[in-house]
DNA sequence: GCGATATATATCGGCAGCCGATATATCCTG
DNA sequence: CAGGATATATCGGCTGCCGATATATATCGC
């Protein structure tokens, strides 16, 4: 979008991966736990994500572990990718926020609730003041 | 990605429109300004997503002004786009709450800092949020 | 033992969405 | 008159997500 700006896939990715280490496999249902379920990543994304953000220096591959004959391969953040999870994460609260406070800028200038129709009340002096 | 999750494009035109009506152009300046000059809009973006919102019935065309011989073409959000907008910005917000978290506990997990070989100070009691 | 399900990897084609380039038109400044 | 800001709109290309598909092993129920 701008700069860089990943992409929502690799977020959920790299946040999966934030505590510890996980396999392709562990990371899919990890993201849709941390994100109470909404979040679901096909497979068919992962994989492709993964490679990006290998690409990117993003998350490097820890290790491969053989676990009851089914192939595991760990992938964990590189420093990199704590900050830029990090910086993204900043970003997000920073537009989520922006959304909300304009929101209630919006519901300032019309007449939302139409509780009884005489006079309405000194509108929310002060309020919204900085916005940024 | 999920169910239907709207891109950050859609998001930021949203935003944009979520204090008062604007036209495509102020649109593109707007987003620019209120997310601190990090997030530019690109003309070619900007006429498919609203084309996409339309439909999707989050937002509506407003009014059309000719302000020096330029047409200006104001759209609004409709109560569904403000409604949207708003879940969005939660699932943001959350998103960003679950990466921070869990960036702190991975950095417990192994020792981060490596200031002095001796004793880590208490590891910055508060702090943390800072830096933005 | 066999089929279904879960675990675990990987690839490919299609489609949606963002961007750069381009086009048109008016107004202002130098 | 040239250049830039304002303001609209379109199109081709590339990136990225998803659904489908393939392969392989372990487990559980029947």
């Amino acid at each position: 979008m701008t700069a860089k700006s990943m992409t929502r896939a690799a977020f959920f990715v790299l946040t999966a991966l934030a505590d510890q280490p996980r396999h392709g496999y562990g990371i899919l249902r990890e993201v849709e736990e941390l994100s109470d379920g909404e979040v679901l990543l096909r497979v068919g994304t992962l994989y492709g994500v993964l490679d990006r953000l290998t690409a990117d220096g993003l998350i490097v591959l820890d290790r491969e572990e053989v676990q009851q004959g089914r192939l595991r391969r760990y992938y964990r953040l590189t420093d990199d990718g704590v900050a830029t999870l990090d910086a993204e994460a900043e970003r997000m609260a920073a537009g989520a926020g922006a959304a909300k406070r304009r929101i209630a800028e919006g519901r300032a200038a019309h007449p939302a609730p139409r509780t009884s129709p005489g006079h309405v009340p000194p509108a929310a002096p002060g309020l919204a003041g900085g916005h940024a």
